[in-house]
This record gives C-alpha cells, structure tokens and sequence, in this order.
RNA sequence: GCCCUGGUAGCUCAAUUGGUAGAGCGAGCGGCUGUUAACCGCUAGGUCGCAGGUUCGAGUCCUGCUCGGGGCGCCA
C-alpha cells in the first residue's frame, strides 16, 4: 500500500486503500461493536491528526493497540473511509497496525496529553515539537523562510553566504562571541604581557559575526541586489522575550537605492509574508487565532493589504509630546526612543507597522547616510535610517540608507573615534564606483512572533541560545 | 546589568495566626460509550529547589546560593 503523508490523506478520494506513518496524539477506546480504538495519529504534514479507526477483530488488538499511549510511533494500513461520527470528515479503517515505537514509561513521558506551560516545554525542547502549538510554529517558521527567498528571488535579489566567523572587528552591532582554539589553562602571551592571538586558529582575533551587513555591502556593489538570511551572535547580556543570543537575520542590500526603495522593499516584504501565510498554513493560524492571539488573523490581513506607514522621527516626537500617555522618560528630540514610546506609536497611535525616519545622526551608527541640514524640519543633523515597529512586538526592522560619499563616511568614523584603518575595504567600496545603496536588518524570530502571536521569542526557534541557555 | 516575582506529586496549582501536605489534569486498573478537552470508580505517586539558621516544632520566618518567569536597558 502507498504510503501517504497526512495532510494528502486528507485531500484523497475515500475508498482508497493507504498506509500512513506518525505519532499518537490520543486514544479513545469503546466496547461497541465487540471493542474498538479511535487514534489521532500525526505526522506533522499538517495541523490536524488524522482519526485511525481500529477494530477488535485486529489480530494485535488486544496486544498492543489497546495498550498505545501518546507518543507511540505506528504505522497504519487500512481504507479512507467518510467519518461515521462527527468532528472529522474522513478517517482511516484500519487493516493492520504495526508499532514501531512503543513509550517506555507513560506516566512520566514529558508531553503527556494535557495542557503544558511554554516554560516547561521550553524544558524539554527535544519533545516539544509534538505539541499542537510548536507543530505550528515549525511549519509556519519553515513557510515565512519560504516566503521570504521567494519574494527577493522574484525581484533579483540574490542570496549571499556572508561568514559566520568573522575576522573582522568593526561590525559595531553589539558585544561578540570569541571564536579560539587557544588553551584556556596555557594562553600564549606577547611580551607586553597581551593575548597572543598570532598564535590562534586564524593567527588573528575572530569572532561570531554579528551582522552580515559589511560583507553584503561587497556584493551590493557588484551584483546590485544582494541580501543574506543566517544566524547572527549577540553575547550581550539581554534578558527579555523579544532577544536572543543567537538568531537568524536578513539582510538585504540594494543598489542604486535611497531609503524610500529601502522602506517599499520592507513593506513589500511584510505584506508578502503575510499574504503566503494566509494561503498556505491557515490551518496553522486558526489554531493562533483561537488559542494564542484573538484577532491574529485579521492584523495579518490588514498587513498584507496595507502598505507601511512612514512618519519622520521629528513628527513621531511630536505626536509623543502631544499625547496624554504618561510615559516613565519624556520624549524630546535628540532621545533615543524607549520601548514604550515605540510601542504607544504603533500600538495605540497608528494600530499598525509604522516606518519611523530620519533619526538624529549621534544615536545612530556611523555607516548611516548624513541628511541635508532640516531634513522634514529637524531642528538638528539627522541620517537616513529607518525603524519599523510592529504591534505586539516593537521594533522588528532596522535599516538605514548607507553613506556612500567617502568624505562625509570619514568623517564620520573619526567623529565617532573609529579606527579608519579597521574599515579599508569598506571605505574602498567608497573609493571605487561608488553607488548610492540602502538596506535593513529583519530579526526573522520577530517576524515569527509576529505572524504567530506567540508572546516570547524563545519559543519561535527550535533551540533557543540565551544568557545561561544554551542546552539541547 | 538593574527592578519585580516564583520554585510543593509527571504537569498546573492549593495549604488559614509556624503544628511534619491536598486538588485538578496526566498515568495504571476496572466500568460505560462511534469516541473526539469523553464520562464514572479505584490505585499509585512528594527529604515542599539546595545549604545553613531561628524555634519544642518550619512548605510557612531569616541568610546565602541556584534555577525559572515578567519588566527595563542594549538591539533585530
């Protein structure tokens, strides 16, 4: 007999004979009949566990299919038959049920069939994935990745593979992860008494990269429209639901490009994201919208019906000096906007994803392009960066148009008491053809919570990497 | 890093003014039923996070440690 996934089972003509493979979810028995079984079997295809029907007149009935815990791993012959009774439509009556993998101890397996705490499941992340709600976070995880590689392949953008170890020190994205081989009980010295790193893997000092942003640029200025989606490194000691250690980020990089194409191309990105999901995992998304989110449905369809809002950082101060919000620290132009101040313009003032620009250029990194004096009536100099904060979860985009006049970057890396020498294949970007270009940061973990409604970022990647967690 | 909170059965929690522990779910067994958050009955299961201290007596009070969770900062 073909073996069919489940979420095929579904879509196929009864009265055909299948096998299908998967893991218990429950079982139900009854003494109509002489005795039957009803068993959920899931194999992850799909939202939904299929109903497996087994009758008492099964030669291993009593032996083992009345014995089947959650957990258990079968394989099941039989015929896709109309339901009998309610809640599904079809099911499978069952021929002959082979166990593959019997649960060894049911009273202490770690996902039993009950109700569980993220933070328990979080305890036991090898299992967790059998539970309805990280079944959905993997798929939809998996399709928003889809999503997207295929929304920049259709606009020419191609994938780089920029380095996870980077010898370079000049990203500037946060604190770094040390990559060495050196022996911690026998560190060589140099005689003024410093690490040695001459004598380290690299003959220099390397660590997890921080952003592929640098390295893309590169390509950027050959291939026009570039971007990267890998794992990037934060050793900073943050401590919330909205930051990991390690997570994955993407980094697209265009040519020819100032930030209003920056702004569109993230806007485009959301919208396309949202719009697949609805297409292709509502059945995931039901079960959001019912048990994690009220209404999560709805804002992903406001999203990919509506473009970004875009609203210069001078106005945003405003709209916050204006409002009755009491918030903890006042805003002011020239602040580096809090997390409630964020979430107040995008949650309360807007209700929807909002592209904040043009931000004073001494809160903001050095690669940022320097805007003429005034720009939307700042009373002072700003860059055009731009931040897009999305209900629920605040910021989630971080972008900027690139200063492409190697004068005015310069300037720039000195005012910032940088190292010019630390940058030189950057600043030869500048020197050689260069080209006006833009580009953001996307946290693909922000997206997922996001799309999800799940509320800590730590339950959106398969092993989440934080301050004191890094088992599995 | 800062502030706030919690750690009691496999899981989620309860335990009055300090008097050595209970429920629901899960699990096992039995009953009932084309069942589906099934239902009914019985049973098993706990050095109350760890280490000290106060007390005749500590899950309960004190100190230290440790591991979670929430918020803030840093950002994506």
């Amino acid at each position: 007999m073909a073996w069919m996934k489940v979420k095929d089972a579904f879509k196929a003509d009864p009265g055909g004979e299948l096998t299908i493979k998967g893991w218990v979810r429950t079982k139900r028995d009854s003494k109509a009949d002489g005795g039957l079984s009803f068993v959920a079997v899931n194999d992850g295809t799909c939202f939904d566990s299929i109903q497996v029907v087994a009758r008492h007149d099964i030669s291993n009935y009593e032996s083992e299919i009345a014995k089947l815990n959650t957990g258990c791993s079968i394989e099941v012959d039989g015929v896709l038959v109309q339901s009998q009774g309610k809640g599904q439509s079809v099911e499978i009556q069952a021929t002959e049920v082979r166990v593959i993998g019997w649960v060894e101890d049911p009273d202490t397996y770690p996902v039993s069939n009950k109700r569980h705490s993220f933070e328990y499941l979080r305890e036991v992340a090898h299992l967790r994935t059998r539970t309805n709600t990280f079944g959905a976070v993997a798929r939809v995880r998996h399709a928003l990745s889809q999503s997207v590689h295929r929304f920049l392949d259709e606009q020419d953008y191609y994938w780089v593979h920029t380095p996870i170890v980077t010898g370079s020190d000049c990203e500037g994205a946060g604190e770094m992860f040390r990559v060495s081989t050196l022996d911690f009980m026998n560190i060589p010295k140099t005689e003024d008494g410093e690490v040695d790193y001459s004598k380290d893997f690299f003959g220099k000092e390397t660590n997890l990269t921080v952003s592929g942003q640098l390295n893309v640029e590169t390509y950027c200025s050959s291939l026009s429209r570039v971007y990267t989606f890998g794992p990037t490194f934060r050793a900073e000691n943050s401590n919330t639901s909205r930051h990991l250690a390690e997570f994955w980020m993407i980094e697209p990089e265009l040519a020819f490009a100032d930030l209003h194409d920056d702004i569109e191309l993230a806007s485009g990105m959301l919208r396309r994201c949202a719009s697949d999901l609805l297409e292709s995992r509502m059945d995931d998304l039901e079960f959001f919208n019912l048990r994690i989110e009220k209404g999560l449905i709805d804002r992903l369809k406001m999203i990919a019906e509506s473009p970004v809002k875009t609203i210069a950082y001078t106005d945003a101060i405003k709209i916050l000096e204006k409002s009755n919000e009491k918030f903890e620290y006042q805003p002011s132009w020239g602040i580096d906007m809090q997390t409630e101040h964020e979430r107040y313009l995008t949650e309360k003032h807007f209700k929807q994803p909002v592209a904040v620009i043009n931000y004073p250029k001494d809160i903001k990194a050095f690669y940022m392009r320097l805007n003429d004096d005034g720009t939307d009536g700042a009373p002072g100099r700003t860059v055009a960066a731009m931040d897009i904060l999305v209900p629920g979860v605040g910021e989630m985009i971080g972008g900027s148009q690139r200063e492409e006049r190697l004068d005015v970057l310069d300037g720039r890396i000195e005012e910032m008491d940088l190292n010019k020498d630390d940058y030189w294949w950057y600043r030869d970007l500048r020197k050689y053809g260069t080209v006006p270009h833009a580009g953001f940061g996307l946290g693909f973990e922000r997206l997922v919570l996001f799309c999800t409604g799940m509320q800590n970022i730590r339950d959106v990647i398969p092993f989440p990497r934080a301050p004191r967690q890094a088992d599995f």
